[in-house]
DNA sequence: ATCATTGCAAACATTTTGCATATCT
DNA sequence: AGATATGCAAAATGTTTGCAATGAT
């Protein structure tokens, strides 16, 4: 068993459930969107989005994927994941709390997920604690690079 | 005593010193800049370095700042910020290491040392390994907002 | 003297906006 | 029907580029 998050399987039909949910309209627009979101690999831009999401709906707008984009974060579907870059914004589907690596040489931004480090962090702040600031959700960035032969999997 | 990062005190001459080290030329552009960048709050976009140093300087354009702001991290003397913002980079001249506090109200991000932290990651990565990748530092994001009333020192 | 850096302006890239039209509930 | 989302095109924002002139070593 791996640390590293395995790709959802395909979503069938649960996709306008999920919006609901979020108390979001249904749109064709948003349910392939929403859709691509969870099958492209690593924290796609608006532009990545738009570029698979046009395969399917020809006429569906760059302009409406930033829209729809930002409704999932506003309704907590999506988030935005922290950058270095910051000359573009990149989201991810998975709400989940999780980490992060970065690798330096592929520049490439993987999903780590570690229920025993949450609880190491929660605990060192729980005992800990942090004057002035209420800390919600913790995620560590963790810099570095990929080993040639044993990577680490999608 | 906090962990909460305070200002660098004014350097003296000693940014022509800093750069030497880095190996980057001493220019009155650079040498302006870099002082911007240890006396501004905070973690400032070029945009904010360059409204500070068009004081000084006030033919120092914009496109020189981004050039400079480059240099800088290339040469290790400045970090890029991480943030979810992605619309504008940010920079921070304090290299150490350190940990940042997001907060959700104020949308700042406030720096934060705690040796103790640190430590505390390194020896869970010391022990657990990651398999596939070789870390070289750790930054922990925490998510929250600011108490009212009880603020982190700046 | 040499080579890197600057300033400027134009190009690029990314995100936001406004509004008439279409769509969801 | 009523409210909200879409598509389009224009504008706003942020970053990069090219190149002649300047300045650092």
């Amino acid at each position: 068993m791996s640390h590293f998050s395995d790709h959802l399987p395909p979503s069938p039909g649960h996709l306008r459930a999920r919006l609901a949910e979020a108390g979001l309209r249904a749109t064709r627009q948003r349910l392939v969107i929403l859709e691509s979101l969870l099958h492209l690999p690593g924290h796609p831009t608006a532009e990545q989005v738009h570029r698979r999401v046009v395969g399917q709906e020809p006429s569906l707008s760059l302009g409406t994927v930033y829209k729809a984009l930002d409704s999932f974060v506003a309704a907590g579907l999506t988030r935005r994941v922290a950058s270095t870059e910051g000359s573009c914004r990149r989201y991810d589907a998975d709400c989940s709390a999780h980490h992060h690596l970065f690798c330096t040489d592929t520049q490439e931004i993987i999903d780590f997920h570690d229920p025993q480090l949450d609880t190491l962090i929660q605990e060192f702040f729980a005992v800990r604690g942090l004057q002035g600031f209420q800390a919600q959700s913790f995620s560590l960035h963790i810099t570095g690079n990929k080993l040639a032969g044993d990577e680490p999997r999608k």
